[in-house]
DNA sequence: TCGCTTCGTCGAAACGCTTGCGCAAACGTT
DNA sequence: AACGTTTGCGCAAGCGTTTCGACGAAGCGA
């Protein structure tokens, strides 16, 4: 593959002019500039990138560790990442952490060695643990995504807790007092600060806080299906459901289907995560939408301001969420609409 | 950040003896290598891939050039061409090439200024485009997945015309002689093979090809709903829909139920792509479920195949789908089983 | 004419690693 | 005792860049 000795020949010029018309580092005259560039053209020269990476100890990649990438919610986010990276010119490794705290040591470590100039990472675990302080230790830049830390660092995910209470909220607003509520995956924060926004709703309005009604974390489907039968069979079960996250959300009416309960006449359900298509399930689903496009967006312009100033204040964004009223909590009105 | 020369100074060796513990590339003397050992430990030593790379002529990653990332068919893929490559110790850059063979052609370059060892690609066109050519060019392993190409390099990919041609025989045996057809994403060459597939089915049970009941390609669900409503509008609309791809579907039912149609009741349905949650939507969907995990899965064992050898026969794996009865299509029997 | 900028260019030293070549010591063989 | 052979390691070139310092030529005022 040719060199930029290549060019530099063909040109007849030196190395170093080569350098500075490919990076507009100095002053050179047109017609040598010309001559670069067409011998440039001519071989088809492209810079190693890992040649001027080595050199300037930068690389323009970021590297993103998360898990359940496969989850609509985290592809929509790591879409959002690369279009904003793309467009500043940055390359995104995309790397699995599989929701293990092992692992995702392993995968930044990985990302290190590699040399990106930054990490986004949705980090698992309700706190923060053995990755995350990897990352400061070795002072690489980083933002936290979705999951987020009560740590002086920067992070960007949505207000968990007035969100799920501003769902449960209306649910109580239909009547309902004894709601059930049906938990995602076991050790991340957002799980605890959506716990706490259904607390926080029951007790605004007066209601008690029943344990019983709260089901154990469930990290796939099939565990908040089998959580949720347990909330049918208890000797008052509850009339509506909230679920944690979309996973849950549809375990939940896995269960409901199976025991034959209609959605919203026997049980009014609402969750959590939008998706392009909820809107076409039976019954259509409310939920709390997140801006996952902005999650992303805003992720990736933290992670740059980072890498430009590591000494600057660490900042934590907080995105609006936003309750999309559908039927599956009992607004029929909404069902004619959309 | 620590390099191979301190962990040499501190080990008391040379930099050619560490490079060689951390390798393995040569016998060192056990007491030599367990100092090296130590001194990696202790100043937390980590080889700079990039000069590594440099050096190696090879990154150890690879490129996955794609579009609609968030389409469940798209990130299912991904994620396991990212599983299978984490397994095989290869790290992978994401881009997307927004369905656009100048930005994709773009994208390659961009991946190849990294010095990718391979690239994956869905490539958007009906033919073969710029990529492709550059790819060809640049000697750069490459495998294709999804969309294939007559073109004798590595493929990776599923029988769409039997898949969708068993879809419309299904829809037959079911009695529907005017079956509509709504077009995907326009020019894939999935597309086309699907299309085939419904007129082969057409054929081989002797009924004939109107080509009213064939939608224009539609690359969004909106755009799949209009020529959705368009078919409804005919003079003698089709008794059942057959949807090339999940936007497809989606925007189908979008539009029979604007209409007030019921499913399968006024108008049968089936399409293509199945994802976790098909199974509830309403109604249920009857799909073509492509095996996406097995895609990826082969789809990077095939690239480092290539990688290892340029000059090895370049192979086309065309992957089973399976027919997933559900309800939409009219299977009612299927509707009590899960 | 002479010194002083300014302009355009070049040479060469890094960046951190791998690897071919070669050397010295220790060993085994006749 | 003399000679190969093995074992263990170091030297230094080179991967393809960037960038600092320097240098000759040209332009300028005195």
């Amino acid at each position: 593959m040719a060199t930029i000795v290549d060019v530099a020949r063909r040109a007849g010029v030196s190395v170093s002019t080569v350098s500075h018309v490919v990076n507009g580092t100095r002053h050179v005259n047109p017609e040598t500039q010309k001559s670069v560039e067409a011998a440039i053209a001519e071989i088809g020269y492209m810079a190693n990138s890992l040649a001027r990476a080595l050199k300037r100890a930068s690389t323009d990649s970021v590297g993103i560790a998360i898990s359940a990438m496969t989850n609509p919610y985290f592809s929509d986010i790591i879409c959002a990442i690369e279009t904003e990276c793309a467009r500043l010119g940055l390359m995104v490794f995309l790397c699995d952490t599989q929701d293990d705290p092992v692992q995702e040591l392993k995968v930044v470590q990985a990302l290190r060695q590699r040399r990106v100039d930054g990490i986004i990472l949705a980090s698992s675990g309700e706190r923060d643990g053995p990755a995350i302080a990897y990352l400061r230790d070795q002072k690489i830049p980083f933002v936290l995504v979705d999951r987020l830390f009560a740590l002086p660092c920067d992070q960007v995910g949505v207000d968990n807790k007035g969100a799920m209470q501003g769902l449960v909220a209306h649910l109580i607003e239909h009547g309902h007092s004894r709601i059930g509520y049906v938990r995602g995956q076991p050790g991340f924060s957002t799980g605890m600060e959506r716990l706490a926004g259904y607390r926080a709703a029951l007790k605004s309005a007066g209601l008690a806080f029943d344990a019983a009604l709260v089901t154990p974390p469930s990290s796939r489907t099939e565990a908040a299906a089998a959580a949720t039968a347990a909330l049918l069979r208890l000797e008052r079960p509850p009339t509506a459901i909230a679920a944690g996250n979309n996973m849950a959300l549809i375990g939940a009416m896995h269960a409901l289907r199976e025991k034959g309960l209609s959605v919203p006449g026997d049980m009014a359900l609402a969750g959590f995560d939008d998706f392009e298509w909820a809107d076409y399930f039976e019954p259509r689903l409310t939920v709390v939408a997140q801006p996952c496009e902005a999650i992303g967006r805003e992720a990736a312009a933290l992670l740059v301001e980072r890498i430009r100033d590591m000494h600057g204040q660490p900042r934590t964004i907080r995105l609006k969420t936003k309750l999309i009223l559908r039927t599956s909590c009992g607004c029929e009105a909404a069902a004619s609409g959309k």
